[in-house]
RNA sequence: GGCCCCAUCGUCUAAUGGUUAGGACACCGCCCUUUCACGGCGAUAAUACGGGUUCGAAUCCCGUUGGGGUCACCA
């Protein structure tokens, strides 16, 4: 027996680090799980691991369909794909724990064999009032391990009469379970203050426990990276893997995510599903740069990462304690970095699509039309869509004009001028940015005005809007034609 | 409430006994500029509190306070 323990832990030492994403199929990715994913993911590519999905469904009460496609679509999209999972054949799947039932039993079956785990036939009444009493003496609730005096006929009759039965851990009365954390070094628990906890479960089905364990040494796990959350049963987690007598894997517990008030990252305080940010608009580079940098740094100033560089960077010491945060505005920022370093043609194609979802559907525009639009607009913005939010103008022809921005540059004189624009422009060629540029100094040093004189106005009646591009990016980009239409129209109803 | 974890600017964080406690986001101001941005420069802003240990503590120890997690036949 000893000599088993010590060869296994020498193979695994020798052998390249498996780390696990173990969701459960909720109906979409919590970016918490992302943040976990990632970790795991970095980790696992850092070290030249392997990163495994596995998929905790042993709830058959939270079913939801087309959670795990769900699930899987957001990690891909994020760009974490995994080296084994769901559709992989390996001898350590299936990847799914609702298709490894037999595999809990019989296991299970072990440990009631060594006396570690028993037979539990106490209805859900009887439950309810244990625990009220205890609540009223003001004690832990606790099963009171009353079927575990069972006789072995006794159980087996309950069993022969088909009796709804649950197996659960025998934890010992008072002992102290130690074990290590990565991130947060030793950690002891008493046992007195743990409960025999349900390990199969009527239905058949194992908890999270039972299968968690199981699992992570079937699958040969060397590192649990999981939330803070599971923090507190790890110590059951241990005892089983003494039970089986089993080498533990080691354990790191993540910081958890946070509201603005400091609890857990929580739907009723914003979005927390991929597919919310997605959905908004926000770069994947964006998400999983931010995401990264809740509860980890590489020790310098760096803020700007791909996920390829986070690989390379990535230490799984260098993890915070603490919770973060979930600050959108950091996220909007760094969404906003993100586009500027993409190159226009994608830029371009993204505007296109996010066109096709609004008002401007219909109309069509041309890649070369949406690459000037685009390169007009990246450093104006945060998301794509803003492009069509604050750049209207770009696809149809502004009917309202800023009111306060007309006040502030509209005066007695802009009409006219902008009417000589409008002649000197049907007189010329206006090919280039710079045509439009040229023409307008001429034609101000013709007037002896100044340039602000006749550009303020311009910009308003070919925008509407106080602020933008260079007015001469837009004149070009929308072109001499349209541009004296604007004008026109902009005269005639501003001098109303 | 029991148990466990955590504690540096509003937020994310750096500083592994010796720093004017650094950076980033946000906010504000200035510069650049035909506008709005981008960019540049600058300002405000933190070691929760109290005890130790030490020549010296954000850093180590203890306590207090605060926050969080967890106490299911959910994960």
């Amino acid at each position: 027996m000893t000599k088993v323990k010590i060869f296994e832990r020498k193979k695994m030492i020798s052998e390249k680090p498996r780390v696990r994403f173990a969701p459960s199929p909720t109906g979409y990715l919590h970016v918490g799980g992302l943040r976990t994913a990632l970790y795991n993911y970095l980790f696992a590519k850092r070290t030249g691991g392997t990163f495994i999905l596995r998929i905790e469904d042993t709830d058959r009460k939270r079913f939801v369909e087309g959670a795990v496609e769900n699930l899987i679509e957001s990690l891909k999209w994020c760009g974490l794909n995994f080296d084994e999972g769901p559709g992989s054949v390996t001898e350590c799947g299936p990847y799914l724990q609702s298709e490894r039932l037999d595999i809990y039993k019989k296991y299970v079956l072990q440990l009631v064999e060594s006396k570690n785990a028993y037979y539990c036939f106490c209805n859900a009444e009887r439950l309810e009032k244990l625990r009220e009493e205890q609540k009223g003496r003001n004690e832990q609730s606790k099963y009171d391990k009353h079927c575990m005096s069972l006789s072995d006929d006794e159980v087996k009759t309950q069993l022969d009469n088909n009796s709804p039965f649950v197996i659960r851990l025998n934890v010992p009365e008072a002992q102290t379970v130690k074990f290590n954390d990565m991130i947060r070094g030793d950690i002891e628990f008493n046992t007195a203050m743990i409960d025999d906890q349900v390990l199969l479960k009527s239905d058949g089905f194992p908890t999270y426990h039972l299968a968690n364990v199981v699992d992570d040494h079937l699958m040969k796990i060397t590192h649990a990276i999981r939330g803070e959350e599971w923090l507190s049963s790890t110590p059951k987690h241990v005892l089983l893997y003494q039970y089986f007598n089993w080498e533990v894997p080691l354990f790191a517990h993540l910081p958890l995510l946070l509201n603005p008030d400091k609890s857990k990252l929580s739907k009723r305080q914003g979005d927390v599903a991929v597919e919310d940010y997605k959905g908004k608009g926000y770069l994947k580079e964006a998400l999983v740069n931010f995401v990264a940098l809740l509860g980890w740094t590489a020790g310098d100033d760096r803020e700007f990462y791909y996920l390829d560089e986070l690989v390379q960077a990535f230490e799984l010491e260098r993890v915070n304690k603490s919770g973060a945060v979930f600050d959108i505005k950091k996220l909007d920022w760094l969404n906003a970095e993100h586009l500027r370093k993409k190159s226009t043609t994608e830029l371009a194609g993204m505007l296109a699509e996010s066109l096709s979802e609004s008002k401007y559907a219909e109309k069509s525009f041309s890649t070369e039309y949406l690459s000037l639009v685009v390169d007009a607009m990246r450093e104006r913005v945060s998301f794509i869509k803003e492009i069509i939010e604050n750049g209207s103008y770009f696809f149809e022809e502004p009917t309202v004009y800023d009111e306060a921005t007309v006040k502030k540059r509209w005066t007695a004189e802009s009409a006219g001028l902008l009417n000589e624009y409008v002649s000197e422009l049907k007189n010329s060629e206006c090919n280039t940015k710079d045509d439009f540029d040229k023409l307008l100094h001429s034609l101000a040093e013709k007037l002896e005005i100044k340039i602000a004189q006749i550009i303020h106005p311009l910009r308003i009646a070919v925008s509407g809007v106080g602020g933008g591009p260079g007015v001469f990016d837009i004149l070009y980009i929308i072109g001499k034609e349209r541009v004296i239409e604007r004008i026109n129209r902009c005269v005639e109803t501003l001098s109303k």
